[in-house]
DNA sequence: AGATTAGTGTCAGCCGCTGACAATTGACAA
DNA sequence: TTGTCAATTGTCAGCGGCTGACACTAATCT
């Protein structure tokens, strides 16, 4: 049984994202202020600044889990897969189950709209492709361990990750550029643009419709 | 003729973007004060924010014109190249152009060392990134407009571009974690990397050695 | 209940950055 | 040459993000 101390720690923190998340996709990320924030939780600036280092970690805490969660269930693929395999198939098992740890703190629209916010917002969207690149690292690993190999020796794995992140992230930009903002049309999105990895290197590119068109 | 004016205002920049790279790479990013680089220069910190819209616009002053150039490079190719095939000659034929523009306002091994610096710096690495799919978006258009395609219907042009953008950034990795910091060395990276994209993307990764061990 | 410890608020201050206004300096014509 | 105009710069005041220091409050342990 968890101490009273502690329930509150983790009330006042779900309060301070949720409250956060609000208040950027309704005003927006710049037109924001800690202050604001830490005034309508009832806390000090100062007490924020101890939950989040800054005020872009806020934005990214729900991104935080969702990540690890994704790294646990590549590490968790069995052996015997193709990495790129063991990648998609980690997408696909983790897919549904992606959305109930966000659901616990902020609706599902604030976060897919969040979403958007940090596409549209440049400092946002910088902050979230160094974290991409972070996480990139982490599947470095995950993956050399898997198939037994030195990263620091075979630049295969880390070239693997880049062009898997280098997918998603197009995947990503085509979702938000859409108007339809839900899970569904993401995970579509995703797996379109994964379906074309292998033809979009090979040399002809002539004739060939993309999905959507077909 | 340019007038005394413009001479000036050139000189300023230029000094501006010397002496923040100095500092930068003497002292480190976050070490390094704006009041400090306005001081060395001998202008009120004003000004440094006329010529620069941010403390991290200068140490990407330099970084702009390589991207424009390649850019410039990608639109020049024939148009009978693959898109892949495009990108990669663009790359070779601006290889020793690269450092010339540089040269101009910044010693070659400091602008290298700020490379180094960049990748440890989280906020630059964040900067670096968004600035990169910047870059990304302009390349989507010009191939686009070289295979006739609108990139919104088409996704094949943003994946590509993706694709290469990974590949760029684990070359970058894997070159400013090594020692050797030098161009020919950076080039050998990206080769070895781009060599890679299509192994990496079948499922047999058994046995197949890198280049740097064969 | 009293001692201990964790969590919070307040205050002062640094740094990045911006608007406003006055002072300076190069450009150009009378 | 001189006077006018426009561009560039410096100064000042102020906001927002962020941090260290210290005192205060409240949960935990004995």
């Amino acid at each position: 049984m968890t101490g009273l101390r502690e329930r509150k720690k983790q009330r006042t923190r779900d309060s301070l994202i949720r409250v956060s998340h609000e208040l950027f996709v309704d005003k927006g990320y710049d037109e924001t202020t800690v202050d604001e924030i830490a005034d309508a939780v009832d806390v000090s600036q100062r007490t924020f600044f101890r939950y989040f280092a800054s005020k872009e970690a806020v934005a990214f805490a729900l991104q935080d889990e969702v990540e690890s969660q994704f790294i646990d269930a590549v590490a968790d693929r069995p052996a015997d897969e193709a990495p790129l395999r063991a990648l998609r198939s980690a997408l696909d098992a983790n897919w549904s189950r992606i959305g109930d740890a966000i659901q616990e703190v902020v609706p599902i629209s604030v976060h897919m709209r969040l979403s958007q916010v940090i596409e549209t917002t440049p400092s946002l969207l910088a902050v979230q492709m160094r974290r991409a690149s972070e996480t990139e690292d982490r599947l470095v690993t995950v993956l050399a361990t898997r198939e037994g190999l030195d990263p620091r020796e075979d630049p295969r794995p880390r070239v693997l990750v880049a062009l898997f992140a280098g997918v998603m992230r197009a995947a990503g930009r085509q979702w938000s550029a859409g108007d339809d903002i839900t899970v569904e049309s993401q995970r579509r999105a995703v797996e379109q643009c994964m379906d074309l990895m292998g033809p979009v290197l090979s040399d002809d590119w002539s004739a060939r419709p993309s999905r959507t068109e077909s």
